[in-house]
DNA sequence: ATGAAAGCGCTAACAA
DNA sequence: TTGTTAGCGCTTTCAT
């Protein structure tokens, strides 16, 4: 790897006649420019990143920390994130946390080691230990997805009070009034409000909600065909006619178990997601879903990074929109 | 932010032995140790890595370089590399370079430039413009998933040739004798691989193989869409009782759009994806597959990076496993 | 328009 | 056991 100075040596001039042609500032003539341009040609020479970053205090560099990178939105964030961060040339450094809140933090400390110019977080859970951290690091955080109870910190998540309001508010239209719902884990903040969203929809239509048939699973497959297992045994499970599960993941593995016992979607039973992901679309029968702009969601975190409005923390909450498909298409009439 | 000069200075010693309480070398008496580890706590100082990174030419820091982040079996690798590279202490830096050869060479230009410890890079295509850039990183760079011809580095990768053969010699076994295949990017010599595995098995069987029932996928939903769509307005499809697609994606995709046309799967015809994830599993009826280690091949691809055994480079090629579910269950007589 | 020199924060060879 | 010092590669004053 040659350096700079390679490079000066070679063109006849000093590194920083060299610094100046790379950095593209200071004036330099143009013959000189000509022969360090062709010197660094030659000595296919790269800057480096770390004597640059160190020196300008910027690691051209920005964090993300997500719970996991398999699942499809999550997925979205890193793909997003990582072409916009292309094209304003800056690295993209990524860790999971796996809402261990331990992890996390390391996660944070070992990325500010490198000089990030910002970091954009999903944060483990509400027991995320980052609370002092965040506060010594103003205006470089952006929360995407999760919030972090009273940390100001900008953020970029959905209205998930919505999201479930909103389709409670659609399968009461639907004519159903026993409704189970299997939920994301309760120590995830966008859980509860999704569930409490929807409660308060049901209740504002009249529809009494059995917390009997409310089961908490992981956002997994496996975890919402345990949830069916479970709704199944109990005896008044027949009266049940619209399952929520609150995420396409559930959605999926519920319409899967529901078929081990021959339980059709939607004729015996209405059945919808949320997240707006393809295998809700390509799902037999399609499911009922709520849509999440995974895309503007990434993007507009990036620019509250790197083109921050104020000094003040700045809350984007994206609108959740019903999708509604063939899981839910028969309507239940009242007995 | 703390220097170690800062934590030198309240310590009351040098940096040198500041530095060495830190990176538990060289010797420091027990009483000197307490009062650097003391400073250090107060000042809650971190060290910087670009700075140790320069000196030590190392940024404790692993490159990856995907096509994509999305898919299930990338976000697995991102999943599985991100979690060991945190056990030894390494920073994780991605890129997607979309099949793009421009936007690879640019990601592996700015990774070096990072003195990333090594490189784990699953190609763009055939097109690939890292031949020049692979020769001079020996050692440091481990293909994963594809390969590029003639590179002389290591690399992860299943055996697609015998994927092919494998679920060819399984559908002929069930009695098929027309079959479709909906085979992946032509530019990647995976789907090329998996394609001449197939057609090498039916010829074995002497089952014929129609290169009109062949369509060009892109291991998206969509794409297979458009083959069925193309399939089926062909005169003979009613021959077909058959058809592979390449990637899970493309079977669930073609699941859909069989059923859009009322054809049901496996009772008219039987259907076969590939990569064991688990839309598959979860798809009603369950696709019959082929399996990928996606994480072995991950914890092998870093294993080759960080204990190299050799200075030669390591093709290790995994084992594909057929996994038969209801998607082929009926068997097909001969007429 | 160009160069000399200092310094970002860290480590390691050498001296004491 | 501890400290001094040089230098990793770069940028940026400050002279010239």
């Amino acid at each position: 790897m040659s350096s700079i100075k390679d490079v000066a040596r070679l063109a006849g001039t000093s590194t920083s006649t060299a610094s100046r042609v790379i950095a593209k500032n200071g004036p330099v003539k143009a013959e000189t420019r000509e022969r360090v341009l062709k010197a660094i040609e030659m000595l296919d020479y790269k800057p480096n990143l770390l004597a640059s970053g160190l020196r300008a205090k910027s690691g051209r560099l920005i964090g993300l920390i997500l719970p996991e990178s398999i699942h499809f939105d999550f997925g979205f964030f890193i793909q997003s994130i990582s072409g916009i961060c292309m094209q304003y040339d800056m690295g993209l450094i990524i860790g999971n946390h796996h809402n261990n809140p331990e992890l996390e933090s390391k996660l944070f400390d070992d990325f500010y080691s490198r000089n990030i110019d910002g970091l954009i977080i999903s944060p483990a859970s509400d027991a995320s230990l980052l609370g002092k951290r965040l506060k010594n690091s103003l205006g470089k955080v952006v929360l995407i997805d999760r919030e972090i109870a009273n940390s100001n910190c900008s953020s970029v998540t959905l209205d998930n009070y919505k999201a479930g309001y909103l389709i409670g508010q659609f399968l009461v239209s639907k004519g159903h009034k026993k409704i189970a719902c299997i939920t994301g884990p309760n120590h995830i903040s966008i859980s509860r409000d999704r569930t409490i969203g929807f409660k308060d929809a049901l209740k504002e239509c009249n529809v009494y909600f059995d917390e009997n048939f409310v089961f908490e699973g992981n956002f997994n497959y496996d975890s919402s065909a345990e949830a069916i297992d479970s709704f199944v045994k109990k005896p008044n499970f027949k009266d049940i006619t619209a399952i929520w599960a609150e995420n396409d993941v559930m959605a999926v593995g519920a319409l899967k178990e529901l078929h081990k016992f021959g339980i059709s979607v939607p004729n015996d039973i209405a059945l919808a997601g949320m997240d707006g992901t393809d295998i809700s679309l390509f799902s037999i029968p399609s499911i009922t879903t709520i849509s999440q702009p995974f895309g503007e969601m990434a993007a507009k975190a990036v620019e509250l990074l790197l083109h921050p409005v104020s000094n003040e923390p700045v809350k984007v909450k994206f609108e959740p929109v019903l999708i509604p498909r063939e899981s839910t298409d028969k309507v239940f009439q009242s007995i």
